[in-house]
DNA sequence: AAGACGAAAGTGGTTGA
DNA sequence: TCAACAACTTTCGTCTT
C-alpha cells in the first residue's frame, strides 16, 4: 500500500477516502483516483435511508445507474392463469397490460435520463459515488411520478445537485446550469421540489466545502487554505454565516487569508471563481474585519509590505 | 491604469398576513 | 395571492496604490 498525497490530475491536496465505496476522491476536481481498493464496507447497502428498518442483505450488488437496477418485475407467469376463473382472468390481463405500460414508460425514461445524467456528471468530473446517488434519487423521483410536468433534464440536474450536497462536494447552481443547459432557477425549483417530496433532508451547505476547490483554482497555498477554513469557523461563531450565501462567505475568507499570507488575489479574481460579485466579497470582507478583529493583522501585513 | 471602495437602484426568492 | 423584506447583483463615480 502506498500513500497518495496529491491528486495527479490537479495537484490538489484535498483527497478523502470513501471507505464504503473503496474510493479515493479528490475534492478539488472530483477525480476518482482509486476505485478498486479492498471493500471496507459490509456487504449490504441500504437505500431507504430513513425507513428505520434494519439493514437488509441483498443478492447481487444493485446499481442505480442501470435503468432497471439489474432487476426486473413482471406480473404473474403463464402458469398462474390456469388457477383463475374467467372473471379474474380479465382482471389479470388488465393488470398485466397496465403494469407493462407503466414499467416500459419508466424504463424508457430512465434509459434516456441516466444517459443524460452520466453526461453531465462526467462534464463536472463528479465522483462515481455522487453519480450513483443522483441516479438513485432520480429513479425514486420517476417512480413517484415527480417528473411529470417537468423536463427530464431539469430533474436530472436537480438530482445531481442534491447528490453533490449530500456528499459534501457541492457544486454551485451556476456550474450545474452550465453543464446541463438548464436555467439556474429551474434547477433550484426542481431540486427543492424533489428533495421535499422524497423527504431527503440536506443541511445547508457548508462554506468550507467550497474552499478547497476555489483555492486550487486560484493556486493558493495549503496554508492559506487552512487559514481560510479557520476564519470560516470564527465567522460561524460570530453568527456571520447564517442567511448569507455560502459561496460569498467562502470567497471572502479566502480573500482575507490570501492577503494575510501575502498571496494577494484581486477581488475580481476571487469573485470569478466563486461565482459572486466583487461587491458581495467586499461586504462579507467588511463584516469579517469588523467582527473578527482582523483589522490589525491585515494592516500589519500591509505595513510590512512597504 | 488597475484595483478597491461605497452608494443607489434593480432583481429574484422567501415569508407572513 | 400579495406586499414587505433581505441578500445579492449591476452600474457607476471616487479614492488609493
Amino acid at each position: 500500500m502506498y500513500y497518495i498525497k496529491k491528486c495527479p490530475e490537479c495537484s490538489g491536496i484535498n483527497l478523502f477516502i470513501n471507505r464504503d465505496k473503496g474510493e479515493i476522491i479528490c475534492k478539488d476536481c472530483g477525480l476518482v483516483i482509486e476505485d478498486k481498493m479492498v471493500e471496507f464496507g459490509q456487504e449490504w447497502r441500504e437505500h431507504e435511508t430513513d425507513s428505520g428498518q434494519s439493514k437488509r442483505r441483498a443478492g447481487a450488488p444493485m446499481t442505480y445507474t442501470q435503468f432497471d437496477q439489474g432487476l426486473g418485475t413482471e406480473v404473474g407467469q403463464r402458469a398462474d392463469l390456469f388457477a383463475l376463473k374467467s372473471k379474474d382472468r380479465n382482471k389479470f390481463f388488465r393488470l398485466r397490460k397496465w403494469q407493462y405500460r407503466i414499467s416500459t414508460a419508466i424504463e424508457r425514461n430512465l434509459k434516456l435520463a441516466l444517459a443524460e445524467l452520466k453526461r453531465v456528471s462526467s462534464y463536472l468530473k463528479l465522483p462515481k459515488s455522487v453519480e450513483e446517488d443522483a441516479a438513485m434519487i432520480y429513479t425514486q423521483a420517476v417512480q413517484r411520478g415527480l417528473v411529470r410536468g417537468r423536463s427530464m433534464e431539469s430533474v436530472v440536474a436537480g438530482a445531481l445537485y442534491a447528490a453533490c450536497r449530500r456528499h459534501e462536494v457541492p457544486r454551485t447552481l451556476d456550474e450545474l446550469s452550465e453543464a446541463s443547459g438548464i436555467e439556474k432557477k429551474e434547477i433550484g425549483r426542481t431540486y427543492r421540489f424533489v428533495t421535499r417530496e422524497l423527504g431527503i433532508s440536506i443541511r445547508p451547505s457548508n462554506p468550507a466545502d467550497y474552499i478547497a476547490r476555489f483555492a486550487s483554482s486560484l493556486k493558493l497555498s495549503p496554508e492559506t487554505q487552512s487559514k481560510a477554513v479557520e476564519i470560516l469557523e470564527k465567522a460561524h461563531h460570530a453568527e456571520l454565516t447564517s442567511g448569507r450565501g455560502p459561496t460569498g462567505i467562502a470567497a471572502a475568507s479566502l480573500y482575507v487569508s490570501a492577503l494575510l499570507h501575502g498571496e494577494k488575489r484581486t477581488q475580481r479574481e476571487v469573485a470569478d471563481v466563486a461565482g459572486v460579485t466583487e461587491v458581495t466579497i467586499r461586504n462579507r470582507y467588511k463584516e469579517l474585519l469588523e467582527k473578527l478583529k482582523l483589522e490589525k493583522e491585515v494592516k500589519k501585513t500591509k505595513r510590512g509590505k512597504r
